[in-house]
DNA sequence: CCAAAAGTGTTCACCGTACACCCATGA
DNA sequence: TCATGGGTGTACGGTGAACACTTTTGG
């Protein structure tokens, strides 16, 4: 079954990630320097080392390629046509991860790339590979997922207002939601706590921030 | 980014195959020959083809190690952990994939491995590998699909009765389901028509025979 | 005082669930 | 005639959806 006669693809790690930016889904994209798709965009994303996990090899792309550290990361998909790159076979582990909306500053800071670039998700530009498809899938799951586990945390800072968690659920749906239902049934799951303090300082009534009962973990409800 | 300087890891598919089988889940799986985990039981795969799809790699082996054509194919996750064969790096991505029951003998006459055998999934032995946890992902990954598609088909043949339907639901959720509720469930959702024919020749009352509007194709709920 | 977002309840339709008995057949 | 699975309806509670006004603040 298993020998070492094989001829080995290449394989690499790219990852789709998220975040909401003027009121947009949002993704981070990086705009080629070499051929093949010379000055395309693409997701961020390398090789895999041989001794490192395909998980943690993802996680290494983002830091080396963005500056982002600790974030929510998952494994989407794994494309393998063996046309996908002009150069070789190569077969690509997709992740996407998500990044709060109080950390984006921190990435240009970190990154080398001035390359980077967020692109709303419904106007990409032309992208390299088949990373249209990759992003296409990412968000169907991202949208799949808000509805059944609290993924949708994943955007927000440590605490924030009911109005900023409706906009994340409707950024991402693209639809608007009654308030009344949205806060019923978000605060009815019972994954969120009330931090008792307030978002003051703005020219309006000040909101009362919430914070997850387990911050960092997913939950899933029903 | 590219470069062919990296050392490539070996790539293969592996298959979980299930099917239900004396009223249970079944998982099929193949006695290793060789080392390592030399007589430990395992899942069907093996090396992607360099030109080869990677779902296409995984009919093949399908094919190759146990006759099976035609069958309902679903990509389940890549595991990639470093250690996960001793002898090198071996990335897998696998699959799962249900046989109906009405093309469980055809196997055993199509596959040379005479080493083939469905195991209960509630009572697996000793595996090789991290084949394990693959088995355990597909699992939940194939009852969480029951509740919102219409997957449970691919286990039965073309026209079937709704006790038969239902069956498959019971054992993959490892539960009973009234049977009523279950009727009404089903037929309100609209993805069955009525054969019109009966089930005859067992000592009870005949059962009226279904079958999918949309056959081969995987319907979703709500 | 005004603009802007925060906060709050009720009604209704629909759906999932619980629950028990008769039917048709072959042996 | 009897054992076996096939087939059927109703009542109830919970949940998702529709819907509008008052409150609090900063400028």
């Amino acid at each position: 079954m298993y020998s070492y006669s094989h001829p080995h693809p290449a394989v690499t790690t790219d990852i789709v990630i998220f975040t909401i930016l003027e009121e947009r889904l949002q993704v981070l994209l990086i705009r080629r320097a070499a051929e093949p798709f010379r000055n395309s965009w693409a997701l961020p994303g390398g090789f895999v080392n041989i001794d490192e996990d395909l998980e943690t090899g993802a996680l290494r792309e983002l830091q080396e390629e963005t500056g982002i550290r600790d974030i929510y990361l998952e494994q989407l998909y794994t494309f393998g046509r063996p046309d996908r790159d002009p150069r070789e076979r190569v077969i690509t582990v997709a992740y996407y991860a998500l990044v709060p909306i109080d950390q984006l500053q921190s990435i240009e800071a970190a990154s080398d790339a001035a390359a980077l670039a967020w692109h709303p998700v419904d106007r990409l530009p032309a992208l390299a590979f088949d990373h249209g498809l990759i992003i296409d899938l990412a968000r169907q799951r991202l949208a799949a997922k808000l509805d059944y586990s609290t993924i949708a945390l994943q955007f927000l800072p440590r605490s924030f207002s009911l109005g900023e968690l409706q906009n994340v659920y409707e950024v991402i749906a693209g639809e608007t939601i009654d308030k009344r239902n949205f806060r019923k049934r978000i605060l009815g799951a019972g994954f969120l706590v009330d931090t008792g303090k307030l978002r003051r300082g703005n020219r309006h009534r000040p909101a009362r921030l919430y914070r997850a009962k387990s911050p960092g973990t997913l939950s899933y409800i029903r």
